[in-house]
DNA sequence: GCTTGACCTGGAGTGCGCTCCAGATTGCAG
DNA sequence: CTGCAATCTGGAGCGCACTCCAGGTCAAGC
């Protein structure tokens, strides 16, 4: 949807952009993770491509194990302005370093399965 | 606790040697995960080098998302014997890429959050 | 002998993050 | 106009993985 110069997204699309169920997004707008969504003269929501983009940030802080309670703060310090931007660097950096710890627990827990993995290929070759 | 030459653990032990808590070893007793633990006469669990040893799996397998009714299905197979060496490594290379797809990921919206990071920086510096 | 603390059982409760539902509009294709 | 799909709201329900509780048993130190 295109008003002007500017795009709109139906909920549908928005969930379709984003990868959030369309109960998610209206979920996240109800828990103050999302900012009031524009309605169109009937109520409907409209999402801007702002919204679309602040949507993928959440999306990707949420695939990495952000906690939405952690989100909400993020969110509303973004909504707070530029007098917040050392601390949402600061988030953000806490959370990349978390992101870090993930990736080498995984590695060394995958090590521990493939240990495994050729500890049974002997077993079973051993038979 | 040593009888014998054999190696016994209190749940209390258990829980310290392998991060579940005791609340966990008895749940996962219930469900099925673990085989029945050895009990004192008095009826106190008695957990085995090898109890926890296979706890020790679980552990990995549960810090790198493999959910639980997965678990029990190997839990599942380990208890039927050799015959089932095949299905279990089948099943431990499944759960083997998927950790290598979430590195993946994490990597990538890694990438994400420390662009954002970037932004934010400039949008600092140049305040 | 008595207290203290670890342990037992069955079952209820919790926290998270959605997901689904009923009942009521609204927008658009034919 | 009609019908159907998309959307709306508030609120209930769900799945997962624990976690906690009441009420009772048992072992060991003082």
């Amino acid at each position: 949807m295109i008003i002007g110069s500017v795009t709109f997204y139906s909920p549908a699309q928005a969930a379709e952009k984003t990868g959030f169920s369309i109960d998610t997004l209206r979920y996240y707008e109800r828990i103050g993770l999302l900012d009031r969504i524009d309605r169109t003269a009937a109520g409907r929501r409209r999402f801007s491509s702002d919204d679309v983009g602040f949507l993928g940030i959440l999306r990707c802080l949420r695939d990495t194990g952000m906690p939405i309670a952690e989100m909400r703060r993020y969110a509303e310090l973004a909504r707070c302005g530029d007098e917040t931007l050392g601390e949402r660097i600061a988030l953000l950096e806490a959370h990349d370093e978390r992101i870090d710890r993930q990736i080498e627990t995984l590695g060394a827990q995958q090590e521990h399965v493939r240990g495994k993995i050729r500890y049974y290929r002997e077993a079973a070759g051993a038979e």
